[in-house]
DNA sequence: CATGAATGAGCCTTCATTCAT
DNA sequence: GATGAATGAAGGCTCATTCAT
C-alpha cells in the first residue's frame, strides 16, 4: 500500500516538490486509474470508481470538480511524465557534452530509460493512450508539449549526430520518427498487445537498438 | 454517395459474394463509423447515430439487435480485411514462387498495400484499433485470427528469407515484430498522429522499407 | 389440430351461427390467449404473439384494429359463455317446470356443467378472470349482463325454492352468494390454484353439493 | 397521512422491529400499491408512479434496485401478513387450550380477523393477487409458506375438531378447502366484485359461518 | 471535509401501429 | 389478404452532479 501510494505520488508530482494527495484522494486515484485503463473512461461511472475506493459518490467532487477533471488529474502528469526526458533543462547540453558519445547510445538509454517508465506507470499510460483519440484537450496538450520541447531537441540532437557522420542524410523528420516508432512500437508490442509473451527483454532491446542503428547508421 | 456505399460494401463484404445492405442500413453504418471513430463507442448514442443517419431509432434496433451488434457489424469485416492478405489461400506460394523475389520486395508490396487499405477504409479501421482495448471479444477475435493465420504464414516467409541469406539470423519472432512494428508505426504516424502533415509519401515509405532491411539484413 | 380449431370456434360462436375465421385468425387467437394466460395482456407483445402464431405483425392488425380489440375478440364471448345457462331463453321455466325437482339438483347440474366448461375453455378463462381487474370495459360487460339475466333469473329460482320450503329464508341476495361462492370457490381451486392436486372430482363435487346444501336448507 | 403511514409501517413491518422508512420511500410505496392496484403491475410505468409519488424517477430506484424489487417489496410482506395468524407460535396450542371451544369460533374468529385485515390493507393485497398469476416467484414464495405452516396447522385442527365430533367424518383436506374457499369467497364479494353493495357485515359474516358450519357439521 | 440521498437528463431498447409492396 | 420495414413514443434504468446534513 505504502508502495501503491508513492507510484502515484511519483507520477503526479510536477516539479520537485512533494504533491499533497489525502488517503481519499490517492485511492480515488487509484481507482480511476484502474478502471479507466480496463474499461476506458466513457464506460466507467463514478459510483463504480466511488465503490472500488471505498468513499462516497460526493467524496469524488470533492476533489476533481467533474468526472473530466479527475480524468485530466491523471492523464495530465502521464503525458508530461511521457515526454520528460526532453523537458529537462540541460537535456541537449548533457548529450552533446559527455553523456552520450553516440546517437546509439542516446537511443539505448532513451529505450531503457522509457522501458522502465512504461513498466512502472503502465495502467495511467493505458488511460492516456486510450483516451488521447477521444479529448482533443489531450490531444492538443500531447502536441503542444511535443512541438514546444521534444521535436525541437530531437532535431537538434539528430542534426548534430548527422553532422558528425554517426547518422545517413535523411531527412531528421524521418529519423526522429522512425526513431520513436521503434521505441514507441517495442513498448506497446511488451507491455499492450503480448504483455503475457515470454519477453527476453534485455536482448530485445539491444536487437531493437541494433536494427534501427543499421537502418539509420550512414553506410 | 454512390462511392459512399461502395467502399462500405467492399469492407462488409468477406467472400465475395455482394453484401445486401438496405439503404438505411448503409446510412446507419456510414454514421456509426464515424461516430465511433470520433467520439468512441460508449461516448455515442444510438440516437444520435440515428439522427445523423436519418432514421428512427428503432430502425437500427431492427437491423442489429443491440449498440455491440452494431459494432461488431463494424470493426468483424474490419479487422478481418485488416490481415486479409495472409488470409489468402496461395499467399505463401506466391511468396516463395516468383512474386516477390527478396523480402524488401515483400515488405515493400505490404506497405504498399496496407497503405492503400488504411487510405480506404481509414474511419472503421480507427474504429477498431480505439475499441480494441476495451472488448474482450475484439480482442480474442484478433489473436484466434492473427495466430492461425499470419503468424505461421509469416514465420515460414521470414525463415525461407534467412535461409536464403538475405535476412540475419536473429530469431525470426523479433523480425516478424520489428516488420510489423515499422508497417503499422508508419500508418499510425501517416493517417493517425499526423495526418495532416505533408507527407512525401512514396519516398518516405521507402525509407521505412530501406530502414527496415538494413536494420535486419544479414551483415 | 382439427381439434383447436374447433374448441374455439365453439367459444366464439354465440348465437348458433358458425363463426367464419380464416386460418391464420384462429392461429393469432390461439397465440394470444395462450400468452395472454400465461404473462398477462400487458406484458405480451403483438410480435410474440405473432412470432408464436406464426404471422407476420402486420397481420394481427388487419384483423383487430388494435391489441386491446383482439382481447376483447377473446373476453367478450368467454365472458358470455360464462354465465351463458342463465341467458337461455327458456331457462327459467326449465327449472321450474321439470328438470330440476329440487335446488340441489339444480346447483349440482350447475356446478357440473361449469365444471365441464372451465376445463374446456380453461385458458381463455383465466385471461378473462386475470384482465377484468385491469379494464373497466370488461367489468362493465359483466356487470351488465349479471345483472340484467343472471341475477334476476336466479333469485327468482331461490325465491321458488324458499316457498317450497327447500331452503331457509335467508335473504335471497345471501342465497346467491354463496352458491356462487361455493362453485367458483370450487372451480378456482381446482383449475387455477392447486391444478395438480389429484382430484376425486365427482366426490369433491358433491361433498361441495352437499355443504352447500346444509347449509342453505330449512332445518 | 400520519394515517397513512403508520398503515404502511404496520403492513410492512415483519419481526416486530420498526421499519426504518424515509418519507419519500413512504410516498414511493404508497403510490406504488394504489396503481399495481388499479392499473397492474406490467401496465403502470416507473414514471408514473414517481409523479404520482411527488420523487424523480431515479430516487425509485435508489431505493428499488428493479421495478420488481417495488413490486415485491410490496407483495412480500402482505403475502406474510394474509397468512399470518398460522404462523404465530403458539397458534395451535391457543386453538385447543382455550381459546375457541369450538371450530365454529374458530372460524368466526378467523374469518372477523381476516375482514379487518383486507379492510385494513386492501390495495396491497389486490396487488398481491392480481399479480400472483403472473410471476413465479410469488406463487412459490405463497405455496412454501401455506404447506410449511397453514397447511400443518389448520390440518391439526379439523382433526382435533373431527375426533371432537364436531365435524363431519370427510377428509380433512375437503374440509379445508370449502372453510378457506367460504372465507375468502366472502372477502372476495365483500371487498372486490361488490364493494359498493350495502353489506350488513355482522349479519353476513354471521350466516357465512351458520352456513359453512351446518354444511360441514357432523349430523 | 465527507457523506449519500436526491435529481432529471439521457441511455439503450421495446412497443403498438402504419403502410408501401 | 399478407408482409415486415419503419416509426417515434415510451419504458426501465443509469449517470454525473448537487447539497443538506
Amino acid at each position: 500500500m505504502m508502495n501503491e501510494e508513492q507510484w502515484l505520488k511519483e507520477l503526479l508530482q510536477l516539479n520537485g516538490e512533494d504533491v499533497k494527495l489525502s488517503e481519499k484522494q490517492i485511492k480515488i486515484l487509484e481507482a480511476a486509474i484502474e478502471m479507466f485503463a480496463e474499461k476506458g473512461y466513457a464506460a466507467t461511472s463514478t459510483s463504480e470508481i466511488a465503490k472500488k475506493a471505498g468513499v462516497a459518490e460526493g467524496t469524488i467532487f470533492r476533489h476533481y470538480k467533474t468526472k473530466k477533471d479527475l480524468l485530466l488529474a491523471i492523464v495530465t502528469p502521464t503525458l508530461l511524465k511521457s515526454v520528460a526526458p526532453f523537458l529537462a533543462k540541460e537535456f541537449v547540453k548533457e548529450v552533446f557534452e559527455s553523456q552520450y558519445e553516440s546517437y546509439e547510445d542516446f537511443i539505448r538509454a532513451l529505450l531503457k530509460n522509457r522501458y522502465e517508465f512504461v513498466k512502472k506507470y503502465l495502467p495511467a499510460i493505458r488511460v492516456f493512450w486510450q483516451e488521447i483519440a477521444f479529448h482533443v484537450e489531450i490531444k492538443e496538450q500531447l502536441q503542444r508539449i511535443f512541438t514546444a520541447h521534444v521535436y525541437q531537441k530531437f532535431k537538434q540532437i539528430v542534426e548534430y549526430f548527422q553532422k558528425n557522420g554517426e547518422l545517413a542524410a535523411i531527412p531528421a523528420d524521418s529519423v526522429i520518427r522512425m526513431t520513436i516508432i521503434a521505441i514507441a512500437g517495442f513498448l506497446v508490442a511488451r507491455f499492450i498487445v503480448l504483455p503475457d509473451y515470454e519477453w527476453d527483454d534485455e536482448a530485445e532491446m539491444e536487437r531493437t537498438v541494433q536494427c534501427l542503428m543499421h537502418g539509420l547508421a550512414k553506410k
